[in-house]
DNA sequence: CGGATTTCAATCAAAATCCGTCAAAATCAT
DNA sequence: ATGATTTTGACGGATTTTGATTGAAATCCG
């Protein structure tokens, strides 16, 4: 089996499951154990997966990491989503991607007065309390721990959208563009893309150089990028270069 | 089984009933007395429970308050719906409708391998976690005070499914059918029909005899309807003529 | 209070898992 | 085709986890 292909499904049971026993993957995939368990060690050293004794567990971008309980330190996002819901007006309309950023730009949402369109569960939650927004949810196959909505249906949703602006995270960024994790989830991001006149990527600097298994579209495809300071001056250019608006935020 | 599964497995037992004892632990997760008591060991020294003597205790973030948990007493809706869960097949597909009694069948489906559609927020947030229940969302307007995505969106999601069948409820019950109070809701739920081979209502017996706004569907359209035993023969016989399946549940 | 019972903590050997190394196999570039 | 590079699978020693045992501590009950 191809190395990519191998790793990509072993990411999406791993993504399904939440945790998958190294023997279970062994035995699934048809490899041996030290071909699994260097799968797992790149996996995880691109962080996406936690690697675990005995197996591994998904970290992604999830609902309720096991690991995130014991310390709660997610400053570079609050931050960037605080700057993100800064930039937006009263009355206007956006589509918003899942995600751990994105969730930070919906917490700093509430108050305004916005139409919210979004696939992601955990941002329906936050959001469907609040009078002052509208919201309007993308239904699909719910993708489990991420709690995103995608697949045909989603798809069909969307395609028949048509708003001012997205924003959307990543699993990395290289100069190459944005990647994710997951193919179905690719796909529905295209889709969004397409429905939206302008497309803004939420990221900490993290993600950067950071690849992941499925491209989702170029740099220049991007209008804007808000980004925390952590962020260098070589990929700042870059970026540039591409023509992506960069804001940049301090933290 | 792997460490941090055994773990989190632990944390959601103790989460769930706000104590439990060593020996459950033990017996649930057919590990040693040694090992959980490791893992107790170390959930404390999180800060994610607190070990007492002969088991421990959740002190973690709790959704509902501690004392609501206990207190809550099992209400006609409860045994509706695990009466309901219990004629569920493993591995069939149904459509849940919004609602408090349907979200009362959704607790009791957790643990059963189905595929379950859904327009509801609140079902949605409950069987996203269930590993073994696979979730679809249908989207649309999220109409605020329920959580039930409604409008056009949701409806054409709806025209394109085939469900074998579909679990309503209805806000009023008299011999005209069925109705609810709202308009959009309603044309969502004509649409649930529509899709579903069997129509299933569930209701509490103080449904009957009450109407509501709008008109949803006459009670020949039913298929089954599941109630507790608070019905009057004279509904009961109305339901029966109207050849719709009966089944009284005993509270 | 004092003995019986339960629960706990510490210890230890066995089992499972991990890591590094190395040679075979596959793939790539020339 | 040939040599270089990458990927794979296997092996052995190091490490971690597990379950059983045992004596101490806490709790219960008369």
């Amino acid at each position: 089996m191809i190395l990519d292909q191998r790793r990509e499904e072993i990411l999406q049971l791993i993504e399904q499951h939440g945790f998958v026993s190294l023997q279970e993957l062994v035995t699934r995939l048809g490899a041996s154990e030290s071909t699994v368990r260097r799968d797992l060690e790149f996996l995880d050293g691109i962080g996406q997966i936690r690697r675990t004794r005995g197996g591994a567990a998904y970290t992604g971008e999830s609902l309720t990491p096991f690991e995130e309980r014991r310390v709660r330190e997610t400053t570079e996002k609050e931050k960037i989503g605080k700057a993100v819901a800064e930039l937006i007006q009263p009355g206007e309309t956006i589509l918003l991607d899942g995600g751990t950023t994105t969730l930070e730009v919906a917490r700093s949402l509430v108050g305004k007065r916005l139409q919210v369109v979004t696939n992601s569960l955990p941002i329906a939650n936050l959001l469907a309390q609040q009078a002052s927004i509208e919201l309007i949810l993308i239904g699909g196959y719910l993708y489990p721990r991420t709690g995103v909505a995608l697949g045909p249906l989603a798809e069909a949703s969307l395609a028949e959208l048509n708003v001012p602006r997205v924003i959307m995270s990543a699993g990395g960024i290289t100069e190459k563009g944005l990647f994710n994790s997951n193919s179905l989830l690719v796909e529905c991001e295209r889709r969004m893309i397409k429905a939206a006149e302008e497309v803004w990527v939420v990221a900490d600097s993290s993600k950067f150089g950071r690849s992941a298994l499925t491209f989702l579209c170029e740099l220049s495809s991007v209008t804007r990028m808000i980004v925390d300071s952590g962020l260098s001056d070589s990929w700042r250019e870059i970026v540039l270069k591409a023509g992506v608006e960069l804001t940049v935020i301090d933290v």
